[in-house]
DNA sequence: ATTTAATTTACAATTATTGTAATATGATAA
DNA sequence: TTATCATATTACAATAATTGTAAATTAAAT
């Protein structure tokens, strides 16, 4: 596949990699069009997508209501806090490996740890 | 709050705790509707929720697409395919401690590891 | 310049989940 | 027992995130 890198695109990544925040298509959507007045909601999920297929961010499975990305596609850890599912990164190896009886049979190819917790901003409001 | 053990509850907490593959409500509903035709989707999902909120069983944040419930409610870890999506229960523990610096703050609650990987069904079919 | 493939857009459709409100159930009190 | 009252179930509608479609646009390749 080859992919071409468009202004919507560029934006897009350019927005992204200074993001530490693990938005959502919508967050990105929204600062999107502040450049790209008619950018579409589709264009924001295509590019996510093919960014992500070319290894240049990934997609977190970690917020239960909508997808989060994250401009570093090197494997690494999360927090996310349970009462505004804001989401910081852990750069930390853990020692998570499966030895063969326990893999279930499974070819295993990765591991994310993820924690829970409360952040600071939520921990203040009681 | 006080939690009536109604017919439907009782059916659903049954079938759940025989099922090890980590279903989703529809996958429930599905099951259930065998015993009582007449069961509601939304019966199901209310349910799930009571259950979960008195600690008998676990909702699980793993599968992209939708919710997928575990019978155990003691933490613990899984592994996913990332074919098929069949979840599995991973009795193990690590050691992923963070220190207070790493936590960024937030005041940790918990922490899970997820495994990656192609079960042994979906490395078959290649 | 013409052809061709990739991309964007508007818009519709899908899917999982949640909300609402009427009815039903069942525990408790009179 | 019968009346009362909170809780649960159901049918149905609504929501929200994401995906699908197809026409129009862009830009690379010939
Ligand atoms: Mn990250
Ligand atoms: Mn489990
Ligand atoms: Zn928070
Ligand atoms: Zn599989």
């Amino acid at each position: 596949m080859q992919f071409r890198l468009t202004p919507q695109r560029m934006l897009i990544l350019k927005l992204l990699k200074k993001d530490t925040t693990h938005p959502s298509a919508e967050d990105v959507y929204k600062v999107a069009k502040k450049n790209f007045p008619n950018i579409s909601f589709k264009t924001v999920y295509n590019t996510l997508q093919v960014l992500q297929d070319n290894r240049l961010i990934q997609e977190l499975i970690i917020d239960r209501r909508k997808k989060r990305y994250c401009p570093d596609p090197k494997p690494h850890h999360h927090i996310i806090c349970t009462e505004c599912n804001k989401v910081v990164d852990v750069h930390l190896k853990f020692n998570t490996r499966l030895n063969e009886k326990r893999a279930e049979g499974f070819k295993i190819t990765g591991s994310k740890v993820t924690f829970y917790g409360v952040c600071p901003e939520c921990n203040m409001t009681v």
